[in-house]
DNA sequence: GATGAATTGTTACTGAATAGCTTCTGCCAG
DNA sequence: CTGGCAGAAGCTATTCAGTAACAATTCATC
């Protein structure tokens, strides 16, 4: 999926929204899809500077903000870092399996772990609102360069 | 369950694993058997100076990192916060339900879910290491005080 | 009492996130 | 086209979260 049509999806769906796909947001945007896993705040603002060396860290948080609320990033709570989402054409929760090797992050969206997950709660009287469900080790190809270095 | 029972048992755990039940890790311990739900390690700090005015943040992060070895703790990601797990006799991953209106946290051991996730993990040939399950929303009785209210 | 390891003290720093207020910009009504 | 409004961005400062590095101390043991 190239860094454009997603870019062009999302500038849709912010028409489509009434909300303004601005110059820093779109920076931020395309900066998340440049990175491979995850990027904490800071360094993403470190990179933003390059292009807004006005950018403070409120630059950096509101523009993720913004995202978030378009469903167009996840925060990986275990790690303070944000992950652009590459199918937000509809608001979704997703699992994380982060490798804490390489960095790379697998999204799931098992609707069965939720359910099951929601079904328990409701066994104690429980109402979920939100759900972070997330997994750190080490993922396929890491696994098999290990197995053969 | 009473403190001193908690207390009492950690301090057993301790001497069985030939770890030391040093007075600030026990003090810390205390404050965290005081909260009811989770607790911030800067506010953990401010009770702690109480009667430790030296310590600092450090010193903090030392007693939850050791609190967290011997398994007295959970630490919940969604809110970086820590709180004390009454059940620490054997390490066990859990599910926590935090309530964002009382502050109350539901503990859940849910084998079906953790080898649910498992086994998604395992098609996607990723090894997991560590997983944080958790939900944030309304506990029951916070539910039915709105029913009441 | 000497010694080596674990614990704590101390200083300083990076990273994460928010508050509050000001300025700017784009849009719309008149 | 112009005044006014709302949303966005600038700016300053602060709090909370977490770690690094090294010095001083404590403690069990020899």
């Amino acid at each position: 999926m190239s860094i454009e049509s997603l870019v062009s999806r999302a500038r849709h769906i912010c028409e489509v929204n009434g909300a303004r796909f601005t110059s820093i947001r779109e920076k931020v945007f395309r900066l998340l899809a440049d990175t491979h896993g995850g990027i904490g705040a800071y360094e993403l603002l470190d990179q933003l500077k390059q292009t807004e060396p006005a950018a403070k860290p409120a630059t950096i948080y509101r523009a993720l903000d913004f995202l978030t609320e378009q469903g167009f990033i996840h925060k990986i709570e275990s790690s303070n870092a944000f992950l652009l989402c590459h199918h937000f054409e509809e608001h979704h929760p997703a699992q994380l399996l982060i490798c804490d090797r390489c960095n790379h992050v697998e999204e799931l969206h098992s609707t069965p772990l939720q359910q099951e997950f929601q079904r328990l709660a409701s066994e104690k009287g429980f109402l979920i609102q939100r759900q972070t469900i997330e997994a750190h080790g080490i993922c396929q190809s890491c696994l098999k360069k290990e197995a053969n270095g």
